[in-house]
DNA sequence: CGCTGCACGGAAAACGTTTTAAATTCTGTG
DNA sequence: CACAGAATTTAAAACGTTTTCCGTGCAGCG
């Protein structure tokens, strides 16, 4: 075949449009420096002249040069990736991605990229977090749906992991954490409903398990007793139940003698099948019953703007925590890290 | 000071735990061979016996061994990685989220990791694209809401970089993709609608742009024809208006003469604001008008069982997206590696 | 002029892997 | 028993950085 014979065409296909790209040595070899001097210099190393130091910044500006991220990971051991633990229960009401928009603003400026670990396995992802600590995956950890005594929470102190959690736990060993009060939101929203008039009160609760159920209840239960209201607990339910499983409970418990008729939703989703379940039983909301909700998107506020919404701006979390992330792996002490969002915190941010 | 003084000390604290982490070295020196016949025994090279081969492949499990992604990295130029660019547009209704999930688990058993590049700017993010043919930063890349010409598709066709979109464009240059059948959506909604004895039907469409606006367009208006029923078009409205937006326009449309009283809607936010403005001048679901509506998560139907709704299963979805982006990537002939999911296809996987 | 000290820059090793090219062992055969 | 050829295994280079350690050249000083 007449075909030109390239020999190096067993060259194994790397990564397409790769060629040319510009490393230090190409650097070095333009401005004749030494690869040393020009990693120094794009390093601002203090011992490189403020002359060569601009010149090869110069230089590196026009040519496009771009750190090759394996090379640097594989000399420092650094990664330069923050990896996100994703939950299945976060699926809905994109609840992920509001904190990972708000993640990648914190770390738009700085190397580090975001790389998502979904979590398979039903129960918690304490795997996933030890394949990440064990391999060296990541240099810092985010997730959420914290338990008082959190398994991953446990094993990344003991290994001194940098993470930051989205809820609090109750380790003696203080951690960062990004979390929004959920105390103050359930006392707020159940104060309104009492205000309104409200005779009888409930809340749908987040699973027992996590630290954040304590907290809810607290705050419903202090507003319950100072104003000496009536209250019912669902304990058959709480926020992770199927939605259907949430409208039908609704609809067979106003149908039975003294239901309440003021709910409080720490979730769309439940605020949205409470509706449903009431308006299947003839109760029209704002009049025979009212609902405070907690809301994450401009959602349901748009569709539904009789139910009394309070915000948590989860994308403002999502940021906090990689600030937070970053101050941590530099080395801040973790008592500083903390951040607790009330209710008022931040309003949406369109 | 009386303090133990260790003099590499300095060493710069590289990521916490990684002292002792085995390499091919560790092996090497267990098993008495070569660092290369290691290698080769873990990548089941032919030319190792199988003696060796299986006792390598002992070891290495015994001391769980893993190989350094940064040094395969910096050796091979793959990268071992897959990114989705998300676009602002797929915050709400877990979206991303959902397409994310299956890609992971498309990716599971595979050496591919998941990172995700979210998009800041306002307009397309052919930005980013470019920055990660450029820099290598990924083997492939996974998006969605394609335009006809979308930039980005141009772009990576272009430099024959590895892609999968989610919708598909109007270039000559064929590309693997995934689609959704929004036609036979539109066409079917619309007949149920139909069928149901419905007057005057109308649809909420995408965005212009954006392919698959014509795609339910031509599906409605061939229902529509078939039919020969009244219709109408909001052109002040899409899928991408904010929920209150729609919810003003439905109920201000329904309180002026000959309003429609079927609408088909393809996104669950959509449905939900089209029923609020409804029910605010008064118009019951399912006796007085119809709704049928596209749904992604089980959200609708459970919230809401009057309104009728039709499947996209968004994890198969993005589980197919990642099958055909790493046989794209193995560099299987792009002609076969197109997916047109019909409404039916898949159906609810809790 | 011979030193010391400083400012600046460079050579070389190393990170853990893959790959090329070559060396070694093994097998059967004449 | 020697040897070709196959079957295994190995040494060494390379990927692009960072970092340790060292070499210049030069000013100042006695």
């Amino acid at each position: 075949m007449s075909r030109i014979e390239k020999p190096a065409d067993s060259e194994p296909a790397r990564s397409p449009s790769r060629a040319g790209k510009p490393t230090l040595k190409t650097i070095a070899e333009m401005t004749g420096l030494a690869i040393t001097t020009v990693s120094r210099a794009l390093g601002n190393a203090p011992q490189i002249s403020e002359n060569t130091r601009r010149r090869v910044h110069e230089v590196a500006a026009e040519i496009g040069y771009l750190p090759d991220r394996a090379a640097q990971r594989l000399k420092t051991g650094r990664t330069n990736v923050i990896s996100v633990l994703l939950d299945p229960h976060e699926e809905i009401l994109g609840f992920g991605t509001s904190i990972m928009h708000g993640l990648a603003r914190a770390l738009q400026t700085t190397p580090y990229h975001l790389i998502v670990t979904p979590n398979f396995l039903d129960g918690s992802n304490v795997d996933a977090v030890n394949y990440i600590i064990r391999n060296g995956m990541a240099d810092g950890l985010i997730f959420s749906r914290t338990e008082p005594f959190d398994p991953r929470v446990r094993l990344l102190l003991e290994n001194g992991f940098p993470f930051v959690t989205h809820g609090r736990t109750e380790f003696s060993t203080p951690h960062a954490f990004v979390d929004y009060d959920n105390y103050a939101f359930a006392y707020e929203a159940t104060r309104r409903l009492i205000v309104k008039g409200r005779r009888k009160v409930t809340i749908i609760l987040p699973p027992k398990r996590l630290t954040f159920h304590q907290h809810m209840l607290h705050g419903f239960m202090t507003a319950v007793r100072e104003a000496g209201i009536a209250y019912e607990i669902p304990d058959t339910l709480d926020l992770d139940s199927p939605a259907d499983m949430i409208r039908d409970y609704v609809r067979r418990r106003s149908g039975e003698p003294d239901p309440p008729d003021g709910f409080a939703c720490p979730g769309e989703v439940s605020a949205l099948a409470t509706i449903t379940g009431m308006s299947d039983q003839g109760f029209t909301l704002g009049t025979e019953y009212d609902i405070v909700a907690k809301q994450t998107s401009l959602l349901l506020s748009q569709i539904q703007p009789k139910v009394e919404t309070i915000y948590e701006d989860l994308k403002a979390a999502g940021e906090a925590m990689g600030q937070l992330l970053l101050q941590r792996i530099a080395g801040e002490p973790v008592e500083d890290l903390t951040i607790l969002q009330s209710p008022q915190f931040g309003f949406p941010t369109p």
